[in-house]
DNA sequence: AATCTGAACGCAAACGCTTGCGCAACCAGG
DNA sequence: CCTGGTTGCGCAAGCGTTTGCGTTCAGATT
């Protein structure tokens, strides 16, 4: 029933080894006959069956791709990108999607992977023992988050130098008790959370601010967590002037929990953001700009450069460029009550 | 180098076959025999080829996934959850993002996943032919969005009734002149907009009001097409009290362009947007929400039960519930100048 | 004691493709 | 005319599983 190799070996009338060289473009075929062979091929609908050429050749023409969450938007903003970079390569992805524990545990035990690939892609940072995991794969490695790892071709951001700079423009702006919204590596032991945390801790230092470690409230890295943390700066004695949220996502859980408080953005309370999520220009927050799609390609592009020179060895970490975005949610303190 | 069946056979002192059968669970093997086999196979970190099982067995324990834009919200957040219930499952899933016409082209002429998956869930709606392709593949097909299509599986929601609980709201508050972000049809194919847009003319013409197609403006379903439509709209000598946009992403989009004209929502114009994006509350924007992740899970389930129970035929299309939401960007028209 | 019956396992043939090698046929150079 | 080198193609051996069928053997049945 369904139309193999041979099949369009004999309607051509040639072998099966002529066929396949034909349709992969490979030498030791005379032009007229690739011709006769591609438009047989077409005619029947024939398709290679991937199971078969890739259990034949040891290449899988896959990509596997590891993400927490594929439904938040960065995730999902650079797996739209590398997945566009692979199949236009002619590799299709393999997705999956790590969120729960569980999850995340079954794939690195019993590592369906092996096998099933050419490259992955992580979008998560494994911890060490997962890491021994995929790199007994034996295949190209790649991830655009947290921080180097070896084995792993790295694309990123200057996380830490971001940071500085959004912290560096409240206190630019004449604020002293600045609130941090931050997240735990813990989970998925990344080190986005602490390299910003340390942007922010040595802006302090440097503008000889003292550390008030209640100004710190973890948001988890999601909006309702931001609305939380929020919420707990704003119940202490002194509530900070100004908050930097580590994401985007905290930072308008914070806007929220700000207007329920009936407080006003940026008279009452400035707030700056980091990511420059695809509605932070909606709703008009200041934030640090990080070219997700670009690094999504970068890192696809790498990781293929690395299967077409497989001796060419791991290529260099590369840095994509970030941008202070100046909008409406930053402003000196108490902005609000001056005349 | 890679640690075959043969290896684990040769360790364990029995065949091939009998390890085949002892590590699926299949019956003719001992319960000691088994158990000598799987510590054998972790020993080893043996993990059998899906190439080779799969061209042996025809069963891929693949999913195909088809989308428009992984990076957008909606189509995310189903896969996320589409995910989660084949990975559970031990399906591994195959992600297709077909964005660009290119991409699109690409597939369905030279359908890569033709042989490599045992289903596949489409979040976008194919034209005829594409379908057509589609059910060449043979396997079970569903989807989460549009109309049916007569060999898919479907679960959706009522989108013309959602549409008109959404513009009857603004009907109820008073407004008269409500202007519509639509999106269009083609270029995905999909008949939500279409839904959508028909809920909006029969609730107008239930309430006896006229028609004005200049209050329709098309904003393709994104944010700055939204803030776009909704520019063109203010420009208009009469211009709405309240627009009904078909998306929460272009109500954000209204939302922005509408800040941009110093107007104040609710109370010059009133936005009401569908889907209950994710962020949707951070603004208090009043919506329609629909189950996404739910559909998305749903729709997994009945493919994973078509693949169980092959001679079941194809379920009945499901329509899952949607919710009127009261938020804070409807409100009657002109309230602000009232005293 | 001879026969029957399962259970437990091995054999070997697929599955559909790739690829090294061999073998004609052909052409150019000596 | 005979070499030596190309070019174009077929042969057949894999690639690592699965699975129908055959074999062995212990225990139950007559």
């Amino acid at each position: 029933m369904t139309v193999s190799i041979t099949d369009v070996a004999e309607a051509t009338g040639v072998s099966a080894s002529t066929v396949s060289r034909a349709l992969r473009g490979r030498s030791g075929v005379s032009e007229e006959m690739r011709a006769r062979i591609v438009a047989a091929a077409a005619e029947l609908g024939y398709t290679a069956s991937r199971s078969a050429s890739s259990l034949a050749s040891g290449r899988t023409y896959t990509i596997g791709v590891v993400v927490p969450y594929v439904g938040r938007w960065f995730f999902g903003t650079v797996l739209d990108a590398a997945e566009k970079v692979f199949s236009a390569a002619g590799y299709d992805v393999l997705l999956y999607n790590l969120g729960s524990p569980e999850a995340r545990k079954r794939f690195f035990t019993k590592l369906p992977i092996r096998k099933r690939v050419d490259a992955v892609l992580s979008l998560l940072i494994p911890d060490p023992e997962e890491a021994a995991a995929l790199c007994s794969l034996g295949v190209p490695l790649a991830t655009t988050v947290g921080g180097a790892r070896p084995g792993f071709t790295v694309v990123g951001i200057d996380d830490r130098g971001g940071a500085e700079s959004a912290v560096r423009h409240l206190v630019n702006l004449g604020h002293r008790r600045i609130g941090m919204i931050s997240g735990a590596s813990e989970p998925l032991h990344w080190t986005t959370p602490l390299d910003r945390r340390q942007g922010y801790l040595d802006v302090l230092a440097d503008a000889g601010i003292e550390l008030d470690p209640a100004l710190e409230a973890d948001g988890g890295y999601t909006v309702e967590g931001g609305e939380q943390a929020m919420t707990e700066l704003l119940a202490l004695r002194h509530p900070p002037t100004a908050v930097f949220a580590q994401s985007d996502e905290m930072a308008m859980g914070a806007l929220r929990a700000l207007r329920r408080h009936r407080l006003r953005v940026p008279e009452d309370v400035s707030v700056v953001g980091f990511d420059d999520h695809e509605l932070s220009e909606v709703v008009g927050l200041t934030t640090v700009a990080q070219p997700v799609a670009a690094q999504g390609r970068e890192a696809a592009r790498l990781l293929l450069a690395q299967l077409d020179e497989p001796d060419a060895g791991a290529p260099q970490p590369v840095e994509m460029p970030i941008r202070f975005i100046l909008r409406e949610t930053t402003a000196p303190p108490h902005s609000g009550r001056q005349p």
